[in-house]
DNA sequence: CATGAATGAGGGTTCATTCAT
DNA sequence: TATGAATGAACCCTCATTCAT
């Protein structure tokens, strides 16, 4: 019998790089393939749709980034260190695999509408720590969600400028300041 | 406007829609017609192909908002009052054309790359206004596309938010508050 | 604009003669297209997919035939007429079109399935006439149905064996032996 | 019965039952695999190729078919005792195995042309049965391939409809009005 | 010897674009 | 000029078959 998990491996990683330099209309089953170095109908071995490998390419991810940012806030007391926290396995998440991470951005316009509500969401890890940051009082603004888009999007546009080489170096180099301003919009 | 004109602009609401709604690549050239109540072969008497379709419709507007910030941003003296002024105007131009912003989202990622030097462009209007302030000592951060980034963030990812249905009502609504924000992180 | 009409004729007598050559699913749009003469694009300018293509080419010269049929009968008055036109009709049938003959014949069991209540069927303007020759007294036998299948199979057995090459010549040239059979087998 | 042979008979008992629910063309070796409970690979240790998987099918019961049917002609006498005793084992063949009779009536059209003339074939046994017939003199008739055609057809239109469920109930019911309805149409 | 992953050719279908009318 | 039929390449996917394990 021949490889098995390290061809699904292969095929993710081909994809994953193909979707992120081409998008993910562009790119065909045929490019994975040939990137993979398999052909075309062991694909379909593991996965039974082109829109299944995105999606476990998105959801997969989708899902592990929410627990570990999950983790990292669980660990820590006050919103302030729980922001700063998370703030920091976010640039240590994009670092480790920009590709990925690029992949989600890119797709998540896609993809978000089939994310279900008993799934693991980064976006609702952040929001509980801030509404939860409103109950303490430790933070003033009434409207969790509106809080979490600022931070979000001071976050995620760093990211977008890192992407399109507006920024250089690593993301971690940006925790410190990215915390600070994500406290400042807070309010901490 | 002579006949011309207004089957080009027929054809332009008409693919706008379609691509919110669909995406761009699972929007074909037989839709477009359909909606616009032309042929296929017409449309190709207006654009010379779907991607220059696509391409009009993102860098007509993504320049056109541009131009709107820029004059908003000069009527003003301060950063601060500069700032305030094209948040007001992002969000009015918002809740006019939600298809169209939404669409300028959506296809960002394809097209920036796109987008020259020489073309004028929302994210330098922003950029170039943080750097002023920098210049006159009224911002004391030091890295402007750093600054720019979250200002973008804020006001972008709200505007996201507001498309998935997570913020309700029209953003005008919300031009004080992310304006309290953007001073906050920009430090004014 | 090209041939239309015309085109959509092409298609349906390059599919018909392939089917009945190679069966239907050992007959790929490339080659009806080829066959055609037209690129496998339009063959679904005109049919949209090639289960409608089948379903077009059975179901229309079914019903079509059911309609011929049907006015033979209703020309003549006694049951024996009725069955011997319809006979006749059947033959001339075969003879006018071997190829849509046959392909009625070897689609049949695919497609049976899908024909409704509201069409017309052969078998039903069958069953009518046998029906009504039993409701007159003309046939005193009682279970039409097993009537008509008994007609049915020894008209069709003998289209089968033409078409294998047991049978030769005219169909047209059994028709007085094939009413006689058939009045023999109803009791008239 | 060794287990390989327990194997085989596995395989075309679900090749069978696939084959009549879905078609020969729509059932893959895939599931042909899964329905016996084996994996594609092993099918191949006992059919060379799907095409003769379905060949062995088709054959091996048409040739025992044939065999059983002359048996039981030849323990008559007479003409019309001989069609009698084939019609009934017809009725008991069918009522013993509708799937594998649906088979054969649903691949002859893509099989009958591979037989070979030192096939036992039912439709030859048959045949010479009336063929016999007309040289004793008890048929009058003459052309002995027509007639068969008329006793065929009236067997296998019967036993069409019954799978079609326009006849209801066991075909051995059937016998008695099969035999007198053959008798007549040969002229017995 | 059985397994099931991999092959590779072909399946039906769609689509941006061209062009005869 | 506007039309929509035709093109032809590419799409995603399935399949019988092979073969490393």
């Amino acid at each position: 019998m021949r490889s098995g998990e390290a061809t699904k491996k292969k095929i993710k990683t081909a994809a994953l790089t193909l979707f992120v330099e081409r998008g993910v209309d562009a790119s065909g089953m045929r490019d994975i393939a040939k990137a993979s170095d398999i052909t075309e109908g062991a694909i379909y071995r593991h996965f039974k749709s082109k829109d299944e490998l995105v999606w476990r390419l998105f959801a997969d991810n989708f899902e592990h980034f929410a627990t570990e940012l999950n983790k990292l806030q669980q660990a820590e007391g006050s919103t302030a260190a729980k922001l700063e926290a998370m703030i920091q396995g976010f640039c240590r998440f994009y670092d480790d695999d920009e590709i990925l991470f690029r992949f989600l951005l890119l797709v998540q316009h896609g993809q978000l509408s089939k994310v279900t509500d008993d799934m693991a969401s980064p976006i609702e890890v952040v929001k509980g720590v801030i509404q939860s940051g409103i109950d303490t009082g430790e933070i003033v603004y009434t409207d969790a969600t509106e809080v979490t888009a600022w931070v979000l999007g001071i976050v995620l546009q760093t990211a977008t400028f890192q992407i399109y080489g507006r920024l250089q170096g690593p993301m971690a180099g940006r925790a410190v300041h990215l915390s600070s301003a994500c406290l400042d919009v807070v309010g901490l």
